[in-house]
DNA sequence: TTGGAAATATAGCATTGGCTACATTTCTGT
DNA sequence: ACAGAAATGTAGCCAATGCTATATTTCCAA
């Protein structure tokens, strides 16, 4: 039952493992909650000039200490800002965030819509698939696209 | 600046909030990581006759104390069985999840290739992208696919 | 057969991201 | 102006998911 070297392959180029696939998925994991909440505070932040706590609370489905804490990372990371008892706004980096996050989430409802994917459906998958689509998959959704726009 | 009752708009029918499409989210990632385990421990289960605990770590990029924690998790949860310092073994349920997730697994490559993503990247953004893939959006990626099978 | 290597288990630590309960501050209507 | 309501902040709890270090068990080769 010897498992070592196994199918070593032909491949001179270097080769994608389980483990690379598993560790991409595992980074991204812990940077999705960063990238809704960039988004969610730029949408806010243009509906109404601020993000608030609560507003932000109340959107993404948690308690207000749940929203708390995490604008407490974000300002950590530099993503955002805020004073105390005020709202939050997101710093240069952050905003470059929500842009890139936002662009990515049309595109994927776009492309699941594009192939026969119910309008809700779509979007509901697609506020956990967007954060899993990188750059080259994204181009091919465009590519699909295409033309009709 | 009021933000009550916002955009009640004219639907009758349950509408679907932000909240809710956060909340699923939030919901699938709990599961995601057994979805993996699951997947993997029926492969290896496969090609060896049984899942070790050093070969599960191994194929997903983690430490092996990281695998033995999860698969007592896997075990609680009544998904896998194993006996000290043995191999690891699926559950009935822990099978139904592998060979559910595996097809999703599976079509989600298969779509991501047939609307143009390459080969590589498809199965590296397929491997995070399966989890949140509802039964609707699943069932329109099947007839999207349709004849060319 | 037995000693070292390999595999497995366990202990203990850190961070993330949920929650409730409670404290503080700000806002608002009278 | 001020009292109560609303918003925000903080403390403390918990589970999940990662890690390193160490102990134990099993396997294998001489
Ligand atoms: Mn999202
Ligand atoms: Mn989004
Ligand atoms: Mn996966
Ligand atoms: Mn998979």
């Amino acid at each position: 039952m010897s498992r070592d070297e196994l199918a070593p392959g032909p491949e001179t180029t270097t080769e994608t493992t389980d483990a690379d696939r598993f560790t991409n998925a595992r980074a991204i994991r812990s940077t999705a909650l960063f990238e809704d909440y960039t988004e969610l505070i730029a949408d806010l932040t243009e509906e109404f000039g601020e993000a608030r706590i609560t507003d932000i609370a109340r959107r993404l489905g948690v308690t207000h200490p749940t929203a708390n804490k995490a604008v407490l990372r974000l300002k950590r990371e530099g993503l955002a800002i805020s004073r105390p008892y005020r709202g939050v706004f997101l710093t240069e980096a952050g905003a470059a965030m929500a842009r890139e996050v936002k662009a990515r989430h049309r595109l994927v409802v776009r492309l699941l819509i594009a192939v026969g994917v119910p309008p809700e459906a779509a979007e509901m998958d697609a506020e956990g698939i967007e954060h899993y689509v990188s750059e080259t998959t994204l181009k091919a959704f465009e590519a699909y696209l295409g033309g009709r726009d």
